[in-house]
DNA sequence: ATATCTAACTAACAAACGTTAGTTTTGTAT
DNA sequence: ATACAAAACTAACGTTTGTTAGTTAGATAT
């Protein structure tokens, strides 16, 4: 029974709309108008658009760090470690899809520090799978392809997942693992 | 020996800079800086920057839906037109690498007849892309997963190509389509 | 030489932007 | 009832936005 507080209310309207739009194109007269009030009002509650933005981002992308590190200390195989990591992206994608959004597209729009930590973040993440996809071919649990395209082919799949399980919504979750896992391990062919 | 109009640099350096930005956190200023000149004077070559964006967009999109139509008229099994369709996405890719981030990113700016047109090629090409897939699973020729499944995974790896191709851009173009189609059709298991 | 055309320029507009300052309303605690 | 704090409001700020108007330099055609 979590309550949100106004603050978490404006984080999650302007997520929406950032959804929608894209961060550049949604004004803080946009988001206040959404909520039914004036847009100075929202400094009430909050610093500045880019807070809004850092908030989004910086949240979900420790999600997936401490994800990752979750996997990364299991004692299973590269393979295993990989399906772990195709659940996580679809739970999170399940849960914080205007949040994703906003990752996946606005990221650039962060300024100082954040954009910094984000970036750091995003590599380490990628590095950390391309390990473990390397690991996997070292096994010859994986085919011997270009690791790099095999991480892309994974990640961009699950980074857009977002774009279309509201569309397809009414999917179960637990068919959408066991699918996607099957589709994107074992091919289609 | 194709000498570049005014317009066509004015659409080419917009379509860099709305690549990393996104259409939104352009200005018209920041285009005419980057040919140096003027913000007024590119008003000699195009008509707004709304112009700019549906030329980009509208072109590239033309260019998927004639590919499309140039496999669907093709004699030959399900399987292969798939094959086919990652080999035209490549093309397009490595050739238009810009343009098609417009095309992802910036679609839903796009304002009235050109939005209406481009929202509907898309929806035409999915379709087709779509019954191709369902062609092959009913002759047996593809796994019987569920076929948006299928659609999703391989669409979204190919569109967000873009973002990646630039990296580890040196890599061999057929090489990428071979190890492409592999990892897609045949999963890497 | 003169007229014409193209494509650059300067200057400016009205609208929209993020944000600040100052004021009023609203709910809670004493 | 009074005092206080939180959160809404109105008004305005300085910038930036896309775009228009009017002017000027340079090339081409007569």
């Amino acid at each position: 029974m979590k309550t949100a507080t106004r603050k978490e209310e404006i984080v999650n309207v302007a997520s929406q709309l950032f959804k929608e739009k894209g961060y550049s194109a949604v004004s803080m007269r946009d988001i206040a108008q959404e909520i039914g009030m004036k847009a100075a009002s929202l400094y009430n509650h909050i610093e500045s658009k880019q807070e809004i933005l850092s908030v989004l981002i910086l949240e979900l992308a420790r999600k997936f760090t401490s994800g990752m590190a979750g996997v990364l200390g299991m004692e299973i195989s590269p393979l295993q470690k990989i399906e772990k990591l195709i659940q996580l992206h679809i739970d999170i994608t399940v849960n914080y899809s205007e949040a994703l959004a906003a990752l996946n597209n606005d990221w650039m729009h962060l300024e100082g520090q954040d954009l910094e930590d984000f970036t750091q973040m995003r590599e380490e993440y990628e590095e950390n799978f391309r390990n473990i996809i390397k690991e996997g071919i070292g096994l010859g649990q994986l085919q011997p392809r270009h690791p790099e395209v095999i991480l892309f082919s994974i990640l961009s799949t699950l980074r857009t997942l977002y774009l279309w399980y509201q569309k397809r919504g009414k999917l179960d979750v637990n068919v959408l693992k066991k699918d996607m896992v099957a589709v994107l391990l074992r091919g289609i062919v």
